[in-house]
DNA sequence: GTCTATAATGTGATAGAC
DNA sequence: GTCTATCACATTATAGAC
């Protein structure tokens, strides 16, 4: 439970997961993440034993704020719909950094998922956060059938518009997709 | 213009082709490739002179499949329509592979993306390839107004189906939301 | 708890004999 | 053209002083 922690190990987790989601997980070393937190390279294996539990803190420490989100929106927004054009619209807020680094999710589930699956395991968490909480929206809003196929859809669909913005840079694209997939919402 | 080249060279970029799709391009280390290839690593500096080149190597040499491919389809299937769902059941063909790793164009192209320009530059060549495709048959199928838009819809799609299928191994997912995407292109 | 020094290994890359 | 030996460097990780 590192629910608050020290400050040098918030200091190395929050460096990690920005250096992880900016040049991904094996490009990023050691020394990268020690620079970027201002801690000695020696000192913080006293608060990580390995590279591997450094992401699992940084999984750990991004599915927190995943399902705080996720449950703030539960509390402040009365509908299904809207609480699903909500969720659509964190491409738009974050369009800046999709064009230039992906999705934060998509990019490190790929990337691990390739030869790491213990670590793999741990970033597909948070899709599965995301995966529930969709699916209960397309619940509540009468699809309780095609839930899951929804959701999962939705997430693909997601998927897909983040790779190709980033591929082509093309945030043109992000906004035009991301309004088709509003709509897609609206008339369900 | 390495048309055919040496066995050796040929052999290289084959295996490197192969690893980097399997493990990732920074995960696939010179040794690896000289292993998997049976060349003696110091060897190998004769036909590269560093990793950068045989990672152009490898995806020139793609980029000349997937153009013969394309162009193969351009003369053996006789509708706009059917070339475009030939070009869906890609995903169906190689789901095995993208499941266990993810599409081979996009997996690297993100890969890269996030701080290799350069080699990104390369990389998204492929997708430019099946762009450029995918309008000319938008086009004939008379959408010539938004052919682009269409293309970069159905790249998007496919990205989506691969990256969801490859994060949660879902081979079901994969052909339930292939048929989903040929639906759509049937009644375009 | 914090930091320095350094070990052990693997990396991309080179020189040069055959 | 082919292969051996090896370099310089960066990496993860440890031991131990403070």
């Amino acid at each position: 439970m590192e629910t608050k922690g020290h400050s040098n190990r918030q200091k190395i987790v929050q460096a990690a997961s920005r250096l992880f989601y900016e040049h991904g997980y094996n490009q990023t070393s050691f020394s990268d993440i020690a620079q970027a937190a201002h801690i000695p390279k020696g000192n913080f294996y006293y608060y990580f034993k390995s590279k591997d539990q450094i992401l699992e803190a940084v999984v750990e420490n991004r599915l927190e704020d995943i399902r705080a989100m996720l449950e703030g929106w539960e509390r402040s927004i009365t509908g299904p719909r809207e609480r699903l054009l909500r969720c659509l619209d964190i491409l738009r807020n974050e369009e800046q950094a999709v064009v230039r680094y992906g999705c934060p999710m998509g990019t490190l589930t790929a990337e691990l998922g390739k030869d790491q699956p213990a670590l793999q395991g741990q970033a597909r968490e948070m899709f599965q956060v995301f995966f529930i909480w969709l699916t209960r929206q397309f619940e509540a809003l009468g699809h309780a059938g095609e839930a899951r196929e929804l959701a999962l859809h939705v997430l693909a669909r997601m998927q897909g518009i983040a790779a190709i913005a980033h591929a082509f840079a093309d945030l043109a694209f992000l906004r035009r997709e991301t309004a088709a997939l509003r709509d897609w919402t609206q008339n369900l």
